[in-house]
RNA sequence: GGUCUGGUAGUUCAGUUGGUUAGAAUGCCUGCCUGUCACGCAGGAGGCCGCGGGUUCGAGUCCCGUCCAGACCGCCA
């Protein structure tokens, strides 16, 4: 009788057999991941998924053939062994089947290996290509296989939660059309229509209103979405998304239904209870942190000085839009030369300050950089107001003002970090909202929507339309976690006379808007309820509560850095037989293999 | 598109102001070992120093270019 779906193979995994199953029969089967040979004793570790148990075998004591087998084993060889669970000797309080080992009476080998490149160890020695190359054998090690583990109880408690809290899974199509706005699409040639392309969803956007203006009251889907653009550690071309909505629901839902289901995810998950939602207008946040996805898990916020360092005939503070402080806790003790280096490092052409003033005890005496322009008191209320301590280091960064605010929140989190104050296992979840509707573009001369193009404004601002559409606010919110922006969404437009003058505002002819979105306008004429959503970067929260700081970790077979996959080779040359079905042609100079 | 960092045994790295035969650890192979569990001990094999130019009597080392990788900026509605 075979029990637990295990197999033909075997009748147990290799992690769970204890001390009770001494003197059973039984039978296993995995990969070897170490043969320690002691002359007339070997040890074989066998490995898989669930543990690690240790196979004996004695000179003397066991079959010379098993021993002749033995002997032509190497690392990851497949094996089955069929033997007796008896008591070790000397026990291994270390992994959970330490107190007993299998004295096999048949070892097969099922498939041999070739010496994998790396050690398949939960810390591994090979560096991050060549385990990308072979990630089939970088799967096998523990950390990997935590993390996908942990994926998996996400995707499964999310659709457990969204189900019981109404919502339905619905699948929407990946062969759909690109669009002018957002990211640049990842594009497909149709061949049944010569010179045209599908594009693949950035997200389902469109589609779950659709759906909402369908009837389907709360819509959900985990999807892969599509952005053709540069990587980072925290980004990749295809992603996946827990994607959402609802209809008839205005913020606050949203917000309610959305801190229960991740405040679910991480009690089921990690055992945690998360903290309360904290609530930060946008305007707060960039005023306080820097910037609109704060890390709040440390204070060291900072402090707006303008009033009181302007007017005193220093030319860097008088000049600037914005003069911010930073109060380093037990920044007091830091030396010329670190000071110095933290001026190269804001200096650095990633975080562009111009440079970095401080304010210090020495002696008892506050010290600054600008001694010359200010007499102490000023300086002390500088202090106070920054609400920086004898200890304390009031930094100051000055200039254009949202270079200024970038500056000093990337210093604050720096900051924060050397400090220890960025804990990985523990979260302060918030919301920001009020975001503004669109952001001006420098280069192209036009507004972009800061959150996208369905989002729409809040109530009561029909005079700044004309007057100052770049200060319009939105429906439109951010869930934040730990200084990570793990989920945005908004409440929609549900009226077709909104979204066409948001489509104007964006610089859309009527004709572009007819073209791209055609459908949906005509579709918000039919009836469509109000409704909002929201969707989760899901990568980045299982990053998130996995403490990483790279998605790629969590996703069985990422991209590189610059978007191949260097196990499969891709992207590659397709055959001219192809390429000609599609009726394409590739440029001169352009490499295809 | 840009900035920075790196590329040297299978692997991870060291390699001094340019100077003889390029090292270590680990992995691999061989031998020894009766309780190991990162076993131990002894021995061995293993290198186009990313690629192409240049400077020099001489380049792993300096210069220029190029490719690859990683982090970041731009970009990511």
């Amino acid at each position: 009788m075979r029990h637990n779906f295990l197999g033909m193979y075997r009748t147990h995994n290799c992690g769970e057999l204890r001390k009770e199953n001494i003197g059973q029969k039984v039978q296993l089967a995995g990969w070897v991941q170490r043969i320690r040979d002691k002359g007339s004793i070997k040890w074989i570790d066998l490995r898989d998924k669930f543990g690690i148990t240790q196979l004996i075998l004695e000179e003397g004591k066991c079959d010379g053939n098993i021993l002749k087998t033995a002997s032509e084993l190497g690392r990851e060889y497949v094996i089955q062994t069929e033997g007796e669970v008896v008591e070790r000797y000397s026990k291994n309080p270390d992994i959970q089947t330490g107190d007993i080992e299998i004295r096999p009476n048949t070892l097969k080998v099922l498939s041999v290996s070739k010496t994998p490149p790396f050690t398949i160890e939960e810390e591994s020695d090979g560096g991050e290509e060549l385990r990308m190359k072979y990630r089939y054998l970088d799967l096998r090690r523990p950390p990997l296989q935590n993390n996908l583990q942990l994926r998996h109880k996400m995707l499964q408690e999310t659709r457990r939660a969204l189900d019981e809290f109404g919502f339905m899974e619905i699948e929407t199509p990946f062969l759909i059309k690109s669009t002018p706005e957002g990211a640049r699409d990842y594009v497909v040639p149709s061949r049944l229509h010569e010179g045209e392309f599908y594009a693949l969803p950035q997200s389902p956007q469109t589609f779950k209103q659709l759906l909402m203006i369908s009837g389907y009251d709360k819509y959900f889907q985990i999807v892969r979405c599509f952005r053709d653009e540069d990587l980072r550690a925290d980004r990749q071309p295809e992603f996946t998304q827990i994607d959402c909505e609802m209809s008839f629901v205005e913020i606050r839902d949203v917000m309610d239904t959305f801190e229960a289901l991740v405040s679910r995810l991480f009690k089921t998950v990690l055992d945690l209870e998360l903290p309360a939602f904290e609530q930060l207008s946008y305007a707060d946040s960039m005023r306080r942190f820097g910037n609109d996805r704060p890390d709040t898990r440390f204070g060291m916020e900072l402090c707006h000085l303008n009033d009181l360092t302007q007017g005193k005939g220093f030319k860097v503070f008088d000049n600037a839009e914005a003069v911010i402080g930073i109060p380093f806790t037990g920044g007091g003790s830091y030396s010329r030369k670190q000071i110095d280096a933290l001026t190269d490092w804001v200096k650095r052409p990633q975080i562009g300050a111009m440079g970095l003033v401080y304010v210090k005890y020495v002696d008892g005496e506050l010290k600054s950089s600008v001694d010359k322009f200010f007499s102490k008191e000023e300086l002390a209320g500088w202090m106070e107001k920054a609400e920086a301590g004898p200890d304390d280091m009031l930094l100051i960064l000055a200039g254009e003002k949202a270079r200024t605010l970038f500056a000093a929140s990337e210093l604050r989190l720096e900051l924060g970090s050397r400090l220890g104050l960025r804990k990985p296992g523990e979260f302060k979840p918030l919301w920001v909202y009020d975001f503004p509707m669109f952001e001006w573009d420098e280069e192209e001369k036009r507004f972009n929507a800061i959150h996208h193009p369905f989002t729409s404004p809040k109530d009561n601002q029909e005079q700044l339309w004309e007057k100052d559409p770049g200060s319009l606010l939105a429906n439109a919110y951010d869930m934040v976690i730990n200084g990570v922006e793990v989920g945005g969404g908004s409440i929609r437009i549900h009226r077709r006379d909104m979204q066409e003058l948001v489509f104007k505002a964006l610089g859309f002819s009527k004709e572009e808007a007819e073209e791209k979105f055609g459908f949906l306008m005509e579709a918000l004429e039919y009836g469509a309820p109000p409704h909002g959503g929201i969707a989760f970067g899901f990568d980045r929260l299982c990053a998130l509560m996995g403490g990483a700081d790279s998605i790629r970790d969590f996703i069985a077979f990422p991209k590189n850095n610059s978007a191949r996959d260097v196990m499969l080779n891709s992207p590659s040359g397709i055959s001219p037989k192809q390429l000609d079905e599609l009726s394409l042609e590739i440029s001169q100079g352009s490499k295809s293999s």
